[in-house]
DNA sequence: TCTCCAATGTTGTCGGCGCTCACATTGCCA
DNA sequence: TGGCAATGTGAGCGCCGACAACATTGGAGA
C-alpha cells in the first residue's frame, strides 16, 4: 500500500475503508487518523483534505454500517413468509449484523453522531432509508392494523432488540447471570417480546 | 477550592465528585484528570495517587451510579401498590434517573468498564446489589411465576426500558419520527411492553 | 499541445491529553 | 521524637487532532 504517485488517487474512499477496519478491529476510538494516513502512505495532515475532521470520517463510515443495515431489512421484507414472520427475520438478521461488527454497531447506535444538529449529509439519506425499510416491513406485517398501533410497536420493538444488543455488548449477560436461561432462550425471548409471542 | 496546605485531605473522594460533575456536565468523554487536578488546585500527577488511570476514576464515579440505581430500586419495592405496579414504579424511576443525569447512565450502560476481566472492584458490589434489588422486585411481583419465566421476563424487560433510554439519548425519538405518538405515549408503551400490558 | 489553476498532498507547529519518574513534603505510628 | 509511608510536585515522553504555509500535479480550456 506505499504510495509511488505524490496522489494518492483515491484518498477519501480509502480512508473509509482503513477507518471501517479500525472500527471494526477495536471502536470507534480505535481511529486514528494519524495511524490511518500512516498506513496509506500519506502524510497526518492529508485527511483534512477529504473530512473536515475525524467525526466527519467516523460518519462516514458510520454511513455504509446504515447502507448495509438498510440492504439487510430489505432483504428480509423480500424473504418468503407471512408478515410477522418477515418481522422477525429482520430483528434476528439484524442482531446478526450487529455480533458480527460490534464496533460499527456501537458507532451507530451509541455514538454522538446522529444527536448532532444539523445530522452529517452523509449520514441522513442511509439513516432514512434504514428506518423507512423497516417502516415498510412493519406496514406489510400488519396491514390492517391502525397506524398508532404500529408506530407504538416500532417503539417498542426496536427498543428491546437495541438494549438487549447494547446490554450484550457491554457483557451484562454471562451465563451465571442467565442460568438457566442458554443464551438461544434469551435471544427467542427478546424476539418475542420485541414482535409479538406467536 | 484553593490549596493551602501541602497535602489536599480528601483529595480521592473530591477527585470522585468533581469527575461525576464533569460526567454531568459533558458525558464522560469530558473527564480529563489534568482540568480536574487543576480544578482542585492539585498537580497534573497527583491524581495518581489514587487512581492507577483515568478508567480507575470513572470506574469509582459509575460505582456511585449503581449505588443510587440501587437505592432507586429499593425504594420503589418498598412502595406502595401490588408487585407488578412497583415493577412499573421500579422502571419509571430507573428512566427517570436516566433523563435526570444522562451523562452518569451512558457511563453506566454504555461504556467498556463492566466488560473488563475482572470487573473494577470497586464496581462490583455496587453492580450487584443493583441487579439483587431488581431482582427481589420482580420476585415478589410474581412469586408464583416460575423461576425461567421470571428470568426471561428480567432480561426482556430490561433490555427494553435500556434499549429505549439508549435510542432516546441518541437523539433517536425526535416528535415527527414518533408522531403521532407523544412522548408519553412512547413512555407507557415502553412500560406496558416491558413489564407486560395490563 | 501548452498553460495555468484548483485539487490534493507535505512539513512544521500548536495545544491538549494520559501517564511516568525522580524528588519534595508531611502526617502518623513505633 | 525520629523516621517511614503516604501524598503531592515538576519535568518530560509520546500520542493525538487540528491548522497554516508551502509543494506538486492532473486536467480543463486556450
Amino acid at each position: 500500500m506505499a504510495k509511488d504517485t505524490y496522489h494518492h488517487g483515491d484518498l477519501a474512499n480509502a480512508l473509509v475503508e482503513a477507518a471501517a477496519k479500525a472500527v471494526d478491529a477495536g471502536g470507534a476510538e480505535a481511529v486514528s487518523l494519524r495511524d490511518l494516513a500512516a498506513s496509506l502512505g500519506v502524510s497526518r495532515a492529508a485527511p483534512y483534505r477529504h473530512f473536515v475532521d475525524r467525526d466527519a470520517l467516523l460518519a462516514a463510515v458510520a454511513a455504509r454500517g446504515f447502507e448495509e443495515l438498510a440492504g439487510i431489512y430489505r432483504a428480509a421484507d423480500a424473504s418468503g413468509g407471512d408478515g410477522p414472520a418477515r418481522v422477525r427475520k429482520a430483528m434476528r438478521d439484524y442482531m446478526a449484523f450487529a455480533w458480527r461488527r460490534p464496533g460499527l454497531h456501537r458507532l451507530m447506535f451509541e455514538s454522538d453522531l446522529l444527536r448532532r444538529e444539523p445530522i452529517p449529509p452523509v449520514l441522513a439519506r442511509p439513516y432514512q432509508d434504514t428506518y423507512e425499510a423497516l417502516w415498510g416491513t412493519l406496514t406489510n406485517a400488519y396491514p390492517d392494523a391502525p397506524e398508532a398501533w404500529r408506530k407504538r410497536r416500532r417503539v417498542t420493538m426496536l427498543s428491546t432488540v437495541v438494549g438487549f444488543l447494547v446490554l450484550d455488548e457491554a457483557g451484562r449477560f454471562t451465563p451465571e447471570w442467565a442460568q438457566p436461561l442458554t443464551r438461544e432462550d434469551m435471544i427467542e425471548a427478546v424476539i418475542d417480546a420485541a414482535v409479538g409471542a406467536p
